[in-house]
RNA sequence: GCCGAUAUGGCUCAGUUGGUAGAGCAACGCAUUCGUAAUGCGUAGGUCAUCGGUUCGAGUCCGAUUAUCGGCUCCA
């Protein structure tokens, strides 16, 4: 089946979910929304007179496969707006989409037998027996809102899976299960590599096991770096509000920071008439530009590449945490390089060939995504340009013209970026590095350079992570190793067991010995059979 | 934040129509010294997430709170 096969069959499947919602419901009872095709099936957005429960998928199913055994024939009609209206009158969501539409466009609606008809651009199957072997399945039911607005009509959405073959839907079903077995806020405390606690929501406890793996990434990590004239540094976790005033976290991020409030008096707050309001840091960039400014830089020193791995806490709304992918402490593999414009595509291109090596060490593939100026783009149009051109021809260079994808004004307003998105052992697709250009910061800070014209210019800084959050990218590493993780990141690289207490002065020589060349051993002289596993060690 | 769900000993779970908590694994003790998915016997471990309410009585009913999970991003 091609793609646009799938996307009709998967529409068109929609369609037939919606009818059945409907003959399950009564029409009178359905406002029924959207319904399209998505990458493992579809979705279709009601209100409802009640909550979906589980219980109803079965039923759900049932009526669908009876409404597609009815062979029904679908037919498509043009209509005019006035028609589509009245044909409508009853279903606001439908008569709001047909209000929104320019007065050009043709309008068509596709019955599915008589009693059905939705709005739809179509295309779709001609009559439902295209539909068989209909291989689907109802996936879940969760809220959603109208267009995506929060202040809009609250939803039910169904999703439903759905492959042209029982076969497919088999093996997709399998990759669920599958993915579901290396979950790693399961894999995680099972393995003792980190844990939560309500105190701290969001905000992981490195465990023995986990911090020796983070340890290893990093180690790996500045290892790269060594190479690469890239030099660490470590800033102060909370500043005052004034660092936050200028960067500019204050007014645009604040919803996202946790903030200490001063004292005026007796009274806690967080407004100006405290002079002791501090706020912990989302980020590390304002405290990079601290560093740079405290001394006067020349040209000859540029680039000047600061990497910081410091603990950032962004405060998440509620809902949002999703265990080490969605976090609200954590630390990035964060560098800040200060450079001349005329650095910029040498400087990235340096950085695509650490992210290249970085990410095939871990056997992992990726591709690329530039984003460029949006509307409220701040700063030079002609700076942008240039800078945009430069990304441009880095990507076209490593990967072809066209063969890495474009968001047209997706980029950040103070300066255009590229994504990477990497792709796990099971296919799924995760936003980890990035890498900014920013014309605003050093702006906002006052930062120059002193040029070999003898002119004071503003270096350009480059924000960029490769690994994104060492959290997010452990979650990603614990579910692609399936917890099993390579030699060189292993917790645990060799375990020692002694049969008989008459070997545990032979296992200790072993242990010793392998401690002194840097492997991670452990050893266990409890006095038990093998059946437990390795025991930690009582002296450790 | 919104919609929905979940919350019982370290882990996995049971707990019937409300009558003051059970099991297996793990732990610990004793015995066993036994070679790769479970040696035997015994001991200890829970204010049933928190707070409040209904009731003679609540793990069980009601309300609030907190945390966690699935969605809310693929737009006829």
């Amino acid at each position: 089946m091609t793609e646009e096969l799938l996307a009709v069959y998967r529409h068109s499947l929609a369609h037939i979910l919606a009818k059945a919602v409907i003959e399950i419901f009564g029409k009178e009872n359905v406002q029924y929304a959207i319904g399209p095709q998505i990458a493992d099936g579809l979705y279709y957005d009601f209100v409802l007179p009640r909550t979906i429960t589980e219980d109803d998928y079965k039923v759900i199913e049932d009526k669908m496969n009876e409404i597609i055994k009815r062979k029904e024939d679908w037919v498509c009609k043009e209509i005019s707006k006035e028609e589509g209206l009245e044909l409508f009158a009853d279903q606001k969501f439908k008569k709001e989409l047909i209000e929104d539409l320019p007065e050009d466009e043709r309008i068509t609606i596709y019955y599915t037998g008589e009693d059905f008809v939705d709005l739809c651009r179509g295309p779709h199957v001609s009559n439902s027996k295209e539909l068989f072997p209909a291989a689907f399945k109802v996936k879940s039911a969760s809220g959603a809102y109208w267009r995506g607005d929060a202040n809009r009509d609250s939803l039910q959405r169904i999703y439903v899976y759905a492959f042209p073959d029982k076969a497919q839907l088999k093996a997709h079903l399998n990759l669920v299960r599958e993915a579901m077995e290396r979950d790693h806020k399961k894999l995680g405390p099972q393995l003792d590599l980190f844990m939560f606690n309500e105190t701290a929501p969001g905000m992981p406890y490195w465990l023995p096991d986990g911090w020796k793996v983070y340890q290893a990434l990093i180690a790996y990590w500045r290892s790269v770096h060594a190479r690469h004239g890239y030099f660490e540094i470590s800033a102060p976790i909370i500043n005052n509000r004034k660092l936050w005033l200028i960067s500019g976290h204050w007014a645009h991020y604040q919803n996202n920071m946790f903030v200490i409030p001063g004292k005026n008096g007796t009274e806690y707050t967080i407004d100006e008439s405290a002079a002791d309001v501090y706020a912990a840091k989302p980020m590390n960039c304002p405290n990079a530009m601290m560093t740079y400014k405290r001394a006067v830089h020349s040209y000859k020193e540029l680039p000047i590449r600061y990497n910081e791995l410091d603990v950032v806490h962004r405060k998440e709304k509620s809902g949002q945490l999703n265990g080490l992918f969605r976090v609200q402490a954590f630390r990035q593999d964060d560098c800040h390089t200060f450079v001349m414009e005329s650095q910029i595509e040498s400087e990235i291109a340096d950085i695509m060939s650490i992210a290249d090596q970085i990410y095939e060490t871990f056997g992992i593939t990726y591709r690329c995504e530039l984003s460029t100026r949006p509307d409220d783009f701040m700063g030079d149009i002609e700076v942008w340009n240039r800078a945009e051109a430069a990304l441009k021809r880095i990507l076209d260079n490593k990967y072809g013209e066209g063969n890495y994808e474009v968001n047209e004004g997706d980029g950040a307003f103070y300066g255009p970026k590229i994504d990477f998105q990497i792709k796990d052992a099971l296919g799924r697709e995760w936003q980890c590095g990035t890498v900014q250009l920013d014309f605003q910061l050093p702006h906002n800070f006052g930062l120059t350079y002193r040029d070999s014209d003898g002119l004071q210019k503003e270096p350009v800084v480059i924000h960029r992570a490769i690994f994104g959050s060492l959290e997010r990218f452990i979650g990603i590493l614990i579910e692609n190793y399936k917890g099993a993780f390579p030699f060189w990141l292993a917790p645990t690289q060799v375990g020692i067991v002694p049969i008989r207490e008459e070997h545990n002065a032979y296992a200790e020589r072993i242990y010793d010995e392998l401690l002194n060349m840097g492997i991670r051993v452990d050893v266990d002289y409890s006095d038990k059979n093998m059946n437990g596993g390795l025991q930690r060690q009582k002296y450790e």
